[in-house]
DNA sequence: CCCAATTTGTTCGTATGTATC
DNA sequence: AGATACATACGAACAAATTGG
């Protein structure tokens, strides 16, 4: 029943912003109760494709689904599944250079000044575990701003994805803390290059720079969850 | 309020395959109305993240998200961005040949048998378009099988999901009316080739195999949209 | 085959909250 | 401040589906 509200809505080709007729409207036109419309709302909301405001001038909208709703429900999806830290990086090491090499030379000043922006926040070595974490979600951030400024919204939207399911797992595993400062140093150094590749457009360079920053990153992130595995063999009751 | 619930049930960390409380538990429970409880079980029911039934023995259970549901959510999304079939591709023909290599003297006899089954559906040409249909259709469920064989839930994910995109898009535009014996000629002997390196667990060649047939694929497919463009304009009422 | 119990599904009437004019 | 228009919430009744005796 939400189907035939959402191929109505199609086939008027509503587009974002527009409003869906009334509840009262609806129950006319489709013959149904009121609850059972309104259950049929609850489905198209849910999945991100409709917004609803109370008041006058208020009611149901058409929404662009947003990147963080969609991020969410493909996030319940994995969530039954079980995913590694390698699985991850196996994507991130496919695609991040591929990216990289896309972006070479289309940047503006104003975009290459914010990526130095975010650079600067851990141009320093990390004092304490508070300031580690931080850096740590800075340049996860570094990935998803340059993410964003990608022509291709199917690259954009996955490599923001896999960056923020890699920073949920490795925060809620504290996997941050221990973070040594060969990540931190080599993480510095690579945008750096980074920047000035893609300043140069020379996408071949930005590429491997890329390629070269994933590998070390997923080999140190691999030395951690051996770390983390022994841990926990270490501190917990013991079989 | 259906975030109540959710985050109730993880908190219970209930399993696929586990009862919620009934209706009228759950109005007890949380001391709501009947029709607010049923909207809240429909924004989790859209979500995919639980299931329903009638009857003795019925209620409501928790549910892994399937395949399907994750697709179609993350469909909703890309369905707001412009995406070309370009854009599919460049992530194909990042994700494809790591794919290939990753299965690389991990697949068994039975596995390696499925994939020639498949292949035989299109070993000869087609002698009509619905023939030709039907191929192109086979050929993606070729690259959809050998997804599911990953380890990894996240590529293999991927992979479906811009395959049947793909699918979708060109069987949408009768892109697949067009596509030339170039590309069936290519596709057959690509095939042939990454099932041997696969059983040979060559991952060097297999990866090699499949980026060729990307780069391939991706050439024609650009061809076929310059071509469909200028039917556009041929056929239609010029601006 | 039918009957009864159980659970979700649907309907209606009414009341409340909220934002706009 | 008050009227209006809209979604939101409540409660009681009835319908449909499924299971077991």
């Amino acid at each position: 029943m939400a189907e035939a509200i959402k191929s109505w809505v199609m086939a008027k080709g509503l587009q974002p912003g527009d409003r869906l007729p009334s509840e009262s409207a609806l129950i006319a036109r489709f013959g149904m109760a009121k609850g059972t419309i309104r259950e049929a709302i609850r489905l198209l909301e849910a999945q991100g494709l409709v917004t609803s405001r109370t008041g006058p001038g208020g009611g149901v909208f058409v929404h662009r689904v947003s990147d963080q709703r969609a991020a969410t429900l493909l996030g319940n999806y994995f969530y039954f599944q079980d995913l590694t830290i390698e699985d991850v990086y196996q994507i991130r090491e496919a695609l991040e250079p591929e990216l990289a090499a896309s972006l070479a030379g289309k940047l503006d000043a104003g975009q290459l000044a914010e990526l130095e922006d975010i650079m600067t926040r851990y141009a320093a070595p990390a004092r304490d575990i508070g300031e580690e974490r931080d850096q740590h979600i800075a340049s996860l951030l570094f990935h998803a701003r340059l993410a964003e400024m990608s022509q291709n919204p199917l690259l954009g939207f996955l490599i923001r994805f896999t960056a923020n399911m890699l920073s949920d797992i490795t925060v809620s595993r504290r996997l941050y803390a221990q973070l040594n400062r060969e990540l931190w140093a080599s993480g510095v150094g690579f945008q750096t290059r980074l920047i000035a590749a893609l300043h140069d457009g020379d996408a071949t360079a930005a590429r491997e720079i890329m390629a070269e920053h994933m590998r070390t990153a997923r080999r140190l992130m691999r030395l951690q969850e051996t770390v983390l595995t022994q841990r926990f063999l270490a501190e917990g009751d013991l079989l």
